[in-house]
This record gives structure tokens, sequence and C-alpha cells, in this order.
DNA sequence: AGATATTTGTACGTATGTATT
DNA sequence: CAATACATACGTACAAATATC
């Protein structure tokens, strides 16, 4: 591990476990170079990397100072997938069903979306989320089959976003989202059990490759109160 | 300016103008270090700042690459308040109605939320969104009013933020979002249009200065056919 | 109010390590 | 194996913002 790392994951520690409380000044760059026998360079690499998570905040000419915990708790930004996100809530009774996993032609707009030929395959595939016996997720996974290759129906049922970083080793890089609120259709009526509600909340996920490619678009339709999402912003 | 917001500025011009198209590499930081005259250091803290904001993509051995452009035009994530949202998108005719600009004693909870004493005082804020002729968004804000000091109905009908950073000068750092879907109340019904939906999208906005000190609350109910939120996720 | 010290920000230079070509 | 390109680490100097005397 690069020596900013470590100087990082011992700050970090400090900040966890109350060392360093919410509020008070971290030790003075000259101070920390002193304490890690590191560069100047060095001490700030991991300073920065500190407050690019949020756990301080630097002022020239004051200091650096610890952020409150809780703020750093709501981090859970980033692009989870529904399996990673439900195997930390713990205490759910989770289940998948997969409903399908076909091959498609692109039609004309999709293929210009993926910036691909129209009649390009792509693979799709839907999919239940059942949350302590309530059918409340229904997503529809479309990808471009060429840079994912090889779902299968026992795939989808684990997890596809697994699949690709560990079976196809490509590293998945950024993801655009959109949150909206959508009418149900019949298909939702069909496959999620909606009480009466009118409306299903939709998220589209466009997925990208490290090296910029365009490899999904998912649209997970929930059911309006048992949709929620958190994230941090900042200026 | 600082140096090396110079060369990044005129590198995100290149590749917004077409010179380095997306996919493309760019020079080598030696090269980068003689065209712009300037240390291998600069040059890094230059690309650094490209690949933060989502322009390119660093490769140990291999080199940067421009990512898609169109990645970058979702990039409109941070903090932007109703005003600062719809300058942009113009077009459009928005109005604000102030309902009302109170002050009110922390309940036990809302003091908890706060880390401050029950009874001390809140400046509450109610104000209604007309967009296109319809009232879409009610925003309920809550202020600490010792941190947010003087706030009137003439400004609460401007721009509140601008009244925080300009006026008062300080820093907004940081907002906790939360998103989720809830019954429209009796209040929602008196000041939103809803043609009939029976849900709002509820959005929690918990709001830090610089210094980590949390000052805000809003709640801003949206008519769920109005409502759109996109931001751009990275691993 | 003003001078001085402290603290972070920027910039340069050099050397060596690691991944890719 | 060698060359190329980015990553890490050390050191120095000066600037800018803030705190202190």
């Amino acid at each position: 591990m690069p020596k900013y790392l470590q100087i990082y994951q011992q700050l970090v520690d400090r900040i966890q476990n109350g060392t360093l409380p919410a509020e008070t000044k971290l030790p003075s760059e000259t101070e920390l170079m002193q304490e890690f026998g590191a560069s100047r360079g060095t001490v700030r690499k991991a300073i920065d990397a500190l407050q690019d998570k949020g756990f301080v905040r630097k002022h020239q000419g004051k200091g650096v100072f610890v952020l409150s915990q809780d703020a750093i708790a709501f981090q859970f930004n980033g692009i989870v997938s529904f399996s990673e996100a439900h195997r930390q809530m713990g205490e759910h009774d989770v289940k998948t069903d997969v409903i399908s996993c076909d091959l498609i032609e692109a039609t004309e707009e999709l293929a210009h979306l993926f910036h691909i030929a129209p009649g390009t395959s792509l693979t799709q595939v839907k999919r239940v989320r059942t949350i302590d016996g309530e059918r409340v997720i229904f997503d529809i996974n479309l990808f471009v089959t060429s840079l994912v290759p090889g779902l299968t129906k026992d795939i989808a049922g684990a997890s596809i976003y697994q699949y690709i970083e560990q079976t196809l080793g490509r590293q998945i890089s950024y993801a655009k989202r959109k949150i909206e609120a959508q009418p149900a259709t019949a298909e939702d009526q069909q496959y999620l059990d909606l009480e009466g509600t009118s409306h299903v909340i939709v998220i589209t996920n466009d997925t990208y490759f490290y090296e910029g490619q365009h490899f999904e678009r998912t649209q997970s339709r929930h059911r309006l109160d048992k949709f929620q999402f958190t994230d941090i912003a900042r200026r």
C-alpha cells in the first residue's frame, strides 16, 4: 500500500474511533510530516483523500477540520447493485425471480442510444425483486450483447454485476441516473403488488465501462411506498 | 487563476470544441509539460481535475483518455437551488409565492436533529413554486435562526441561498438528500394542483456549512408527474 | 492597526517504481 | 528487453489566507 494511503487509513481510524472527534483540528502538515516521517507532498495527498471522502475540510491559513460522523454514514453514493445494497441492510427476506432473459434486436432508438447499428443484438433481462414477501421492484435490463456476452438466467438470478466484473473481468466506471415517476403499466400491474397505487418510481440507469463504452440501460421500477434514495451532494 | 487551472481550462475547451474527441488519448504528461511550460506536478494536477470532473480517465502505462461528451452533459450534480436550476432551463414561466415566514420553537425531535436545545428558535418558510401556471412544488424550509438570521418574506421570495452566501457571507458545503414518495397531505392538496394524484415525491435536504454546522432541513414536495432527478455515480 | 508567525496552496525539480506497449 | 507513460515520494521556494501578538 502506498505511504499516503497508510497515513490516510490511520487518520480515518482516529476519526472513527473518536481520537479525532468532529470539529477538532487535525495536526498541521508539518506535525504530520514528523509523526509519519513523510514529505509534505505525501501528507497532503493523504489529507486530500480524506477531504474527497468527506471526512475533513481544509481551510487555507486555518487548518484541517474533522466533519461530523453522521455525514459520513450517509455516504453510500456510487454504483451499488441490488444485491450489494440489500446484503448490507440485512434483516429482510429478499428474493429475485428472473422472468426472462432474451436476445432482441436493437431498434432505431436503442441503436442510437448505445451508438451501435440498428439490428445489433441486445440481451434483455426482466427480473422481479421480492422483499418480505411483497413484489416491490421490477427491473428491465438491456445489455449490448457483444460487450456483455454469455448472460444466462442463472447469472441473472445471482448478480450480473459480479459476473461482469469477475468473470468477464471488465471494470465498471460510472453510471448516469434518472429518477422520475411514471404511471404504472400493464406489466407493472402484472409483476408488482401495487396495492392500488397508480404510479411507480422509475430509475433509469445508464452504465459505462472504464473505457467509456456504454454497455447497459436498466429501468428499475419501484412501488411508490417502498422506494427511497439517498445521497450526498457537494458544493 | 493558478496555472494548473489554466491548463485544465484549455484542455476542457479542446474536449468541448472537438479538438480532443472522445476515446482519443491526451498528449502525455511530458508533452503537456513542454507545451504549457509547466512542471510535471502542475500538469498532473490539471489532469487530476479533469478526471474528477469526469472528462477523462487515467490509465497507468497507457495514457489519459477522453470520455464521451454526453456523459458530461449530465453532470449537474451538486447542490443546486430551485432558482439556480430553473435559470438554466429557461423557456419556462416560473414563479415563487411565499406562504409564510415564521419563527417557531424547536420541538424535542428537531432539537435533536440540529444538535440544539429544545425551544431554540427556528425560522420556518413555506413556499409554492408555480411552473407554466401549475403549482407543482411545495417547499417547507427550516433554518436554525441563530445561524441564518434576518430572513424575511422578501428574501424568501428571491433566493435564500444567495442571501446566505452573499449577504451573510457563509459558505455552504454539502447536503444530504433523501428522495421518497409519500401520500399527499391536506396541505399538499391545498397548495398544489395535484390533478388527482394520491402521492407526492418528497425530497428531504439537510444542508451544512463549511464548518460542518447543520443549519437547514428542507422538505421539497413535488407533484409526481413533474418530478425528475438526475445524477452521475462513480464506482 | 500593524507586524509576525502559522497553515495551507501553488510550482518547480529530481529520483524511483509500476503497468503497458 | 527496452521504451513509454503514469504513480509515488522526497525536497525546496514562495504565495495567500488566517491567527496571534
